[in-house]
Parts: structure tokens; sequence; C-alpha cells
RNA sequence: GGCGGCGUAGCUCAGUUGGUCAGAGCAACCGGUUCAUACCCGGUAGGUCGGCGGUUCGAGUCCGCCCGCCGCUACCA
């Protein structure tokens, strides 16, 4: 059996989870379903990142120990993912004190290799970025250009650094040799240039701070925490009960099939996380995909907009499969998209309820009237546009998945769903049905239905609580979220339903969705 | 300033190597229908394919310039 492995970042406590954070689990979250569709063993890891001094100052203010604050925050990811209907192995706490002994094994390892100095830095410092500015940079008054409200703050402090600029030409072979490393195209090509003007050196360590792991070799600093976070990664794959070792980490399930991050941590995952894997002698992860930003109406989404979209709120309203549908169908992965609640409604009404829902509805009361609730016998009339859409469609989609092209996957079935309710009004069971062509009709039905199972089937990654109900109401014992139908290379071919098979009586699958009545004004 | 990308019907987008390429879905309007979750089916969009110029028998589809939006990055200062 085959392992795929992949990660989303370790969040940021430093607020409660946001769309754009939910956003990429559901997309990794699909990607996952679909590989263990297919028959893979699958990992899906994610979690929290919860040190530096921004976490610090954050509780802080709210009068809470460190610690307390980031297992409320996690606690609420978690909360969230649950609702969303993530299915994760690993929830990766980089306070985690097993992660403390793996950062502390790795940053040893660099040392070892020569690759962490000691060396006085001074310049303006952004808590919020974690990062000394360069004085140009700044915004007239010393403000952050990224968190123009801030200040920043003078540092003169020396700090640990790690030898970057060493990797600068095994960093350009990787890109080279393999093209897919760092994706879309268009990231690829930024990171590329990046690194062809030449790599600095970066600092790994902060002095004057108490949340995060202590520099082993000088207990007075604490590890920077992006050098500790990207390390969670690696944590999360030990075993629940397995001692500590960067040894154990990585025996079974690294390096890891995928990282999906958004695009403003891609410089971290392309560039600084493979040079330090490089430096530690570990295999570097296959492949890194960098998705777009979320606006809400068009606009940024932004506290002083007032436009946050609060993700716990529209999956109490809508659920989650109507959710992870809206945005894995609607945005290209890689791509920006656009969230507005009206237009979602009416694609997510227009797709499952008129589209998918009904369309098993009215094949379902055929089939009930005309075939006492059994699947018919497929007749020779298996040549007809369902069918012939429907034997490609497995493996267009799968294709689709492998890209990690969500939005086309699920174009795509939508298509065969469009189809066949265009083919069920061209056929008019119900006139086959009056003139006693009985054979005619089975064969018609039997289409519909395959249709929609189908369909159902290649959705099940993306709206698994969808698909369940309607392979129940076809007659299946599965639950997509537990026990998944066998064979992916069965289910994803036309013509699998058995003649025969009782069907369900038609109940609606997915409910129209509602605008909430009162515009704010 | 340099380098990516983008700009196609109200909205979201498809449009291989130039010649039914002017499309799909959603929305809207009109009509039909009942097997169906006020659903589905059919029809209607006269969109200068951002603008201008060029290559060509023929260009969203190639070339040049320009405008607008976005991303990465630099520098002047």
């Amino acid at each position: 059996m085959a392992r795929f492995s992949l990660t989303t970042p370790l969040y940021y406590v430093n607020a409660r989870p946001h769309i754009g954070s939910a956003y990429t689990t559901m997309a990794a979250d699909a990607i996952a379903r679909f590989a263990r569709l297919r028959g893979d063993e699958v990992l899906l890891v994610t979690g929290t990142d919860e040190h530096g001094q921004k976490i610090q100052r954050t509780a802080q203010e709210q009068g809470l120990p460190p610690q307390t604050h980031c297992d409320r925050v996690a606690a609420e990811f978690q909360a969230l993912w649950q609702k969303l209907n993530i299915q994760w192995h690993r929830f990766s706490r980089t306070t985690d004190p097993r992660h403390g002994v793996i950062v502390k094994e790795f940053f040893l390892r660099v040392w070892e290799r020569g690759d962490i100095y000691l060396h006085q830095q001074q310049g303006w410092y952004c808590v919020a970025c974690e990062e000394f500015k360069d004085e140009r940079e700044l915004l007239p008054g010393r403000y952050c250009p990224l968190h123009p409200t801030l200040l920043v703050e003078w540092r003169d402090e020396p700090n640990y650094f790690f030898r970057l600029s060493r990797y600068q030409a095994q960093l350009e072979q990787l890109y080279q040799t393999q093209p897919d490393f760092i994706q879309p195209e268009t990231r690829r090509n930024e990171v590329m240039k990046f690194v062809a003007q030449g790599l600095t050196d970066f600092s790994i360590s902060r002095l004057h701070l108490d949340w995060g792991f202590p520099v082993p070799v000088d207990p007075q600093h604490v590890i920077y925490v992006w050098f500790d976070a990207l390390l969670g990664y690696i944590t999360a794959l030990l075993e629940p009960d397995e001692p500590p070792s960067l040894a154990a980490a990585v025996r079974t399930w690294w390096p890891v099939d995928l990282h999906l991050i958004g695009k403003d941590i891609l410089r971290f995952h392309a560039v600084y996380w493979p040079a330090m894997l490089m430096s530690a002698g570990l295999p570097l992860p296959r492949r890194i995909f960098a998705h777009g930003f979320l606006t809400k109406d068009g606009q940024k989404m932004s506290k002083s907009l007032g436009n946050i979209v609060d993700p716990f709120a529209l999956v109490e309203t809508y659920g989650s499969d109507a959710l992870r549908y809206y945005f894995l169908k609607e945005i290209e992965l890689g791509k920006d998209g656009d969230f507005s609640e009206e237009r979602f409604v009416q694609i997510v009404n227009a797709d499952l309820a008129n589209g998918l829902g009904n369309l098993l509805n009215r094949t379902l009361k055929l089939v009930h009237k005309y075939c006492g609730g059994r699947v018919p016998t497929a007749t020779d009339s298996n040549e007809n546009p369902l069918a012939a859409m429907g034997r490609e469609l497995g493996e267009q989609v799968a294709q689709a998945y492998a890209a990690l092209a969500l939005h086309r996957a699920c174009g795509l079935t939508l298509a065969l769903v469009q189809r066949a309710n265009q083919w069920i009004d061209e056929q008019a069971p119900w006139q086959l049905a009056k003139t006693g062509n009985q054979q005619a009709l089975a064969g018609v039905l039997y289409a519909l239905l395959e249709a929609v199972r189908l369909a159902a089937y290649l959705l099940s990654p993306v709206i698994p609580q969808t698909s369940t109900r309607i392979y129940q109401q076809l007659g299946y014992d599965v639950d997509f979220d537990r026990e998944l139908p066998i064979g992916f290379a069965e289910h994803s071919r036309w013509g699998v339903l058995p003649t025969g098979q009782a069907v369900a009586t038609p109940e609606p699958v997915f409910a129209r969705l509602e605008l909430p009545k009162l515009i704010k004004s």
C-alpha cells in the first residue's frame, strides 16, 4: 500500500482561527481523503505554532499565562476542524515537550555541521513579524510595512545565525532538477528569482524572550519561532507513544509528499526549510504548494474594514459540505479567490441541491414507481451519453486531484450531473413507462442512478456527508467519514451498481441554503 | 525601475500548435414540464474577447506599444 503524507501549516495562535486557515485545511483534507479513497495509507498533519514574542504579549494582554492562551486557541482550531469535518491524524503543537527534544537534536546537528554562528545584530525589529527590518523599508514614523499600526523596536543584540548562504547552489540545483518542488509555477519563479539574487544568513535566535525553547548551546537565547515551527512537521510524525528522537520521527513518514501552505509563507518553506534540512542531512519534502488568498466581496479582509469572515459562524449556518464545496470548487487552488455570501448560496444550491440532490431524488422516485425500488438491469443501451462520460470521468478526476486542481475535479463531475438532468428530460422515462417500453426504461434509469453514484463517489473527498447520503439511498452500507467503499478501481468506474440492489425511499440529501433574511444596514 | 501573472457576457471562468472561438456555469427574462428539493428542460445575452497599431487570406489565439489590477523584487533617494 502506498503512503501519502501531507501537512497544513502549523497555524500561529496569535488569534482565533480565520477563514484562510480553514481554507487551507479544507483543501488538505480533501486531498487526503482522495488519497485514502484511492487506497493509500494517509497521514494528514496540522497543528499550531505557539512560540514567540507575539504570543507572549498577546497572552499578557489577556492576563493569561502563555501556555493557557495557547491551549485555548489550539482547542479552538481543533473545534473548528471538527466542525469542518476535517480528518487529521496529527495535531502538532510546538509547545509539546517532545517537540523540544526534536528541536534540540536538530539544532545540534546543524550546529555540529558548522552552520550556526553567533553574530551581533542591530536593527529595527517588528514583534509581529518576529523579524528585523531594514530601515529603508519602514514606513514614516518607524512603522512596520506589514503592520502599519505597530512601531518597530530598536534591538542591539547578539543572535545566532544560520548559514543559509552556504546552500544557495544546492537550492538552485534542487529547483532545477525538481521542477515540481514548488507549485504553482508562478511561485516557483518567484522563489528562484529570490534565491538567484543571493542569500543572506538569517538569525535563528532571540534574546530577552522567555516563550520558546532555549538555544542548546547558550540557554540565554531562545530559538527563533520559525526555526522551531518548521520542525513541528517532523515532530508530528512520531508515533503517539514513541520516545522523541529525530531518527524515530523521520523513520516512516518523512519526507512528506506535500506541504500545503498559503502564499505568504512560501519563502520559509521553499528556501529556509530545505536549507535547514540539507544542513541536518535529512531528505526534503517532495512538493510545496502555495495557495492564494481569499477576499470578501472583492475586498481584502481586514479588521478596519470590518469584513472579516468568521468560519465558525459560517459553518454553523451552512454546514461543512456547503463550505467545503464552495471554497474548493469555485476557487482554483493557487489563485486568489473571492467569497461572496450571495454567490456562495447560489452556487451551492444550484450544484448540490438542484443539480446533484434533485437528480437523485427524481430518479429514485422513478425507480420506485416503475422498477419496484430496485436497481434495474442495464440494457444494451449502455451506449448513452452518460455512460460515455462516465467511462472517462474517473481517470480525469484522478488526474485533477493529482494536480491539486480540486476545482477541476468538481467541475468535471458536475458536468456529468448536468448532462444527466438534461438527459432525463430527453428520454422522458415516464413516457417510456406509458408506452410499455420497459427495457428502455430500465436502461435509462440505470444510467441515471449510476451517474449519481459516480458523481457522489468522486465528490466524496469534498462533500463526504452528502456523498454518504447518496450512497446510502442507493442501497450501500457506506459512510465516507468512516467506512469507505472497497476498491477505487471499481467505484471510480462506470457501471458498478448491482442490479437488484434495493434503493431507499428518496429524501433530500442536501437541503437548499437560505441567505439570512435581513441585510445589515 | 526590473521580472511573473492577470484583464473574454451582470458574476465566476473555459478557450490546444491562429481559421464554426465568440463559449460554459450562475444570475436575469420568456416559454415548457411534473419524475423531482418553487425542481428540471428549452430559448433569450447582440459581450468592441482592456486600448491602439502590426504580421496574416484570416487573431481572444502571434508581435510592438499603451492603460488598469495583483504578486515577487530592486533602487533612487
